[in-house]
DNA sequence: CTTGGCACTCAGGACTTTCGAGTGCCAGAG
DNA sequence: CTCTGGCACTCGAAAGTCCTGAGTGCCAAG
């Protein structure tokens, strides 16, 4: 039961950490939180905390600060997730309800959840890997170019410019567009591009070898994979001290899209939201942010991960939610379109 | 002639002070440059200047720094555009030679460009408003759904998806093919976009009138023409002091496209770089950021705009010279493509 | 287990002092 | 008229000093 009020201390300080930004002492937080006891017994259940790893102190004499493995604490175990507002709930819907099209929509998510956490946002393209195949167009530009165009289930359009040997007469073009139609649409991206290799042995002709070989290439093409956006990142201004320490390595993981795509990749398990808190994993330049990233997609396959990055001090309750809520709405929108 | 080592008293404390970052004195200033006189001499110098306005002291018995015009009377006559070294020349053909599409070459220009002026770059992709329709395309996905693919001839591909009320059959959509495609190729989509609305009585039917009307928003929706690339925001942590003054701002404004193309667009005239320095402009909250800019494009049109932005305190000869050498560079690519 | 009391610690703010780079001005030399 | 050396003066930045108060740990008593 002392362990149960501990714990009550510990997000007590949790709390109060992260909306002043100062260590908090015993006595400021009997004051802010009816705890029932006095300054005294709450030092000795700080002293049990901080022995425990679960805060420290900056220096003898001030307050305590949650560490890393607090906040892990706190995340776990101390947190309700708190519903968002109905007035936010319509925020968000009014405000994705404008998209018109897929960019638009990712658009809309990353500025969206940038605004509503405060925080720096991160929004990963929906992937291609999972995707199906709606439709392939050929189009010839001149006799001996064409252009192949790869429409998929997410409204992600693709295109490639195919120089040619021969050229391909409209009859032949048109066989072939049946043809690799017939082979790709509605697959997989993956078996897409197998059943397209498979067709290949089935007609001679280096034309076709050369517009299935860009098909594929398109398909398995990562670079579409690792399209991410970003916004926010004025919310970076607000980090006021440890400058150098954290928003520079912050900006250039913000550049980085590999280092984004593997942070946001951490997380995409599940429909949960996930936290990566400080230290945890392996990038010690990132050693004072956090990650709060969830999957998101179309009947709740995470085709893609959205998320937000920020400082550790961060209020994680209310950051959760609205990552949370804003890949449900995604999803939901992703599932009409 | 006094006039002359006055100006050369300028040059000398506009570079001084770009390279050590603090108000520069009359004695260190005739101790790096052979200026042939005695300290006492350039203060009298000092002092006209200071009376032109063209330098200012922080605060007495501090060394002098430039104003935003002795910024301006430096760029505008102080400065002999220094010729890039031949491994920077080999550097920004090798950086530029391995992309493979249009987007491929913003993303490397920008990614150039910041690195080689260590300022925030931004590029704008190239506008649709010169460009000249290459083909149209017209999908059908369902009898009743189609996509109209537009492909012009700076290699950009806009799409839009197309819900008819009345579904078409193969024929008429290839007799629509052809109408649009004869109407419209080879044409400046301004005029392309005339033409299209000009063949519409000729014909009726509410499909064709719904195409039609997608391909005109397509060319003349100006989503497109905003499209901006910005890379190297991690340089913005070098400034260091003067933070929430300066970074804030400009965080917020490189989020901002809008801003930053209308920052862009004061400098397209012509094929010279534009340098807008501190106050200059309409944005107060920028006063203490410079842009260099200069348009760029195949055979010379200036399709788009391309450039830096950085504090007024830079090296305006390296960057105008980078910023010129990219352009360049860009342009000549985007001539072979 | 909790609480009030008490001595102790120490970062941060306010204040003072010192130091030196830089200035303006003047009188004399070219 | 221009340049130069000399000189007194100014004032911000850095370093040193002092002081305050929030916060602590420990202890003895309830």
């Amino acid at each position: 039961m002392q362990e149960e009020r501990r714990l009550a201390v510990l997000r007590a300080i949790v709390e109060d950490y992260v909306s002043t930004e100062e260590p908090v002492g015993s006595k400021a937080l009997v004051e802010r939180h009816r705890l029932g006891v006095s300054p005294a017994t709450v030092r000795n259940d700080m002293a049990v905390l901080e022995e425990e790893g679960f805060i420290t102190q900056p220096h003898t004499s001030a307050g305590r600060v949650p560490t890393d493995k607090g906040y892990r604490l706190f995340v776990d175990r101390l947190t309700t997730v708190k519903p968002m507002s109905p007035a936010e709930r319509r925020a968000i819907a009014t405000f994705l309800d404008g998209a018109v099209d897929l960019d638009d929509v990712v658009g809309r998510s990353v500025r969206l959840l940038s605004q509503l956490t405060r925080q720096v946002a991160v929004v990963q393209y929906p992937t291609l890997s999972r995707s199906t195949v709606r439709h392939v167009e050929l189009v010839a530009l001149t006799p001996s170019r064409l252009l192949v165009v790869l429409i998929l289930s997410t409204g992600r359009v693709e295109q490639r410019l195919v120089e040619l040997e021969t050229s391909l007469s409209d009859d032949e073009l048109a066989d072939l567009r049946l043809l690799v139609n017939r082979a790709a649409t509605g697959e997989i991206i993956a078996d897409a591009a197998a059943a397209l290799k498979g067709s290949v042995p089935d007609v001679d002709g280096h034309a076709i070898a050369a517009v299935v070989d860009s098909l594929v290439e398109a398909m398995s093409d990562h670079r579409s994979d690792e399209r991410i956006a970003v916004g926010g990142a004025a919310n970076l201004a607000r980090y006021g001290d440890s400058f150098d320490s954290a928003v520079r390595p912050l900006l250039e993981a913000l550049e980085e899209h590999v280092i984004l795509l593997k942070l946001l990749g951490e997380a995409s398990t599940g429909g949960a939201v996930t936290v990566r808190i400080g230290h945890e994993g392996p990038y010690q330049e990132l050693a004072s942010t956090s990650v709060v990233a969830t999957g998101y997609g179309p009947r709740d396959e995470a085709l893609a991960t959205l998320g937000i990055v920020g400082p550790t001090r961060m209020d994680y309750p209310g950051t959760m939610a609205a990552v949370r809520a804003v890949a449900r709405y995604v999803s939901r929108f992703l599932d009409e379109g």
